[in-house]
DNA sequence: AATAGCTAATGGTCTGACCATCGGCAAATG
DNA sequence: CATTTGCCGATGGTCAGACCATTAGCTATT
């Protein structure tokens, strides 16, 4: 004899719901038939019905429009939605994810220095010339350096990689910009950081691997250091 | 003028538990007020209310018990969960996944091989001499070689990243069973997976975390060999 | 003292109703 | 004819009441 499963009404809806957006039967901007269609179908009621559509709205992955309808989000938007929930990160996750990131960060550039395409490179160099423009526009130098560290994620073209470094990135950006906003710092280490961005640059186009990795880890290091600092707080 | 905000009673007690989670005001195993008492102080009916609770289930910071109450969840697992409903979306690259479990464990094996507790270590063994019993019986010797994996990732006592192992492990562990159900090749290939799990035991415990990398990245390199073909055709 | 049965409380589900909002259509307007 | 106005149906959002399954805790029987 084992435990028997109960399952929840809610629960199975919004499995089969994810289910069908996974196989990409529900395409984003796609339409759900009406709640009191979707009751018939699912032979469920309306509040069932509801609690999934809810958790699925909450979770990002559909929208409801009053006298309209429910829809697909379009991906992407989960991320919005689970930032809300950042203040939950404790000084051990922040720790964790901070290391995670390290780790995607430094491997995809390892593999993008063997798969960058001449496209993505010279994507890399407009960014790398938008951070040395807005050296004394923080918001536009920290755009273009999320900018730079994305591009060298689409680099890998490993779908994977690039949405978990984006994920990471997101939940973290906040105590980035943060430890950036410190003025006293703000212009020499907006230098030295460009340089090392130029560091890795320049061995992405010489397809040196190793030499990325270590570059995009040293850089990384000393630029998330005081995060680490102020993590352990 | 600008565009006026719709708020929804829903979202409104959202924010209130969750701010009074944030709050302290609720601590983790805490039980709240039955829904018919919170229906009466929030002024709003059930079904509202119910979605409220069922999203702050879906995140993870509720949970229901039937005849018991709601009780206010460990804080912990919110962000593994959002990054889980992350790739759920585009899963379809089943290269990329394994790419990135290649990386993931790969990591781990140099992480643990530094921070491995003597525990840590002894349940490896285990898991090890499980599998080696296992020689014959297919299920158990895979149920043993996941286990072993997931305590090297357990050991990095990272968190995030046993979460995104574990999810990787979930999506590919189909694939896997199956590449490794070929009887043809069963024998010999799990006396060579032993062997392979042998050396980076080794390596952990002497905590020699590049020899551990390197042995954990031959492993998955000869082992999802056909794992790889399989997905390309 | 231990067990079986009962009862109340609680989350889970269903139904039907009403409201506010939105899109589209037709009539009124210039 | 082009534009605006008003209306109507569809839709998501909310509410109230009811019933069910499960659980905990009490009670009475053994």
């Amino acid at each position: 004899m084992r435990p028997v499963q109960r399952t929840s009404v809610s629960d199975a809806i919004i499995a089969q719901i994810t289910d069908l957006i996974e196989r990409n039967v529900l395409k984003p901007g796609d339409r759900l038939p009406p709640e009191r269609e979707l009751c018939k179908r699912f032979q469920v009621g309306r509040s069932s019905l509801r609690e999934a559509l809810r958790s699925l709205s909450m979770m990002g992955l559909l929208e409801g429009r009053v006298g309209e309808g429910t829809f697909v989000c379009d991906k992407g938007q989960y991320v919005e939605r689970a930032l809300q929930w950042g203040f939950l990160l404790d000084r051990k996750k922040l720790q964790d994810l901070s290391e995670t990131r390290m780790m995607l960060e430094s491997q995809n550039a390892y593999l993008a220095a063997e798969r960058a395409t001449p496209a993505d490179l010279a994507a890399m160099a407009d960014a790398l010339a938008g951070m040395a423009e807005g050296l004394a526009d923080a918001g536009r130098f920290l755009a273009s350096d999320l900018q730079f560290h994305l591009l060298i994620a689409r680099a890998t073209h490993n779908s994977i990689l690039y949405s978990l470094l984006e994920t990471t990135r997101n939940y973290l950006q906040e105590w980035i910009k943060e430890s950036l906003a410190e003025p006293s710092l703000a212009g020499p280490r907006a230098e030295l950081s460009l340089a090392q961005h130029r560091q890795i640059l320049a061995a992405l186009q010489r397809r040196d691997a190793e030499a990325a990795r270590q570059a995009m880890a040293a850089h990384i290091r000393s630029s998330s250091g005081d995060l680490a600092e102020k993590v352990r707080g």
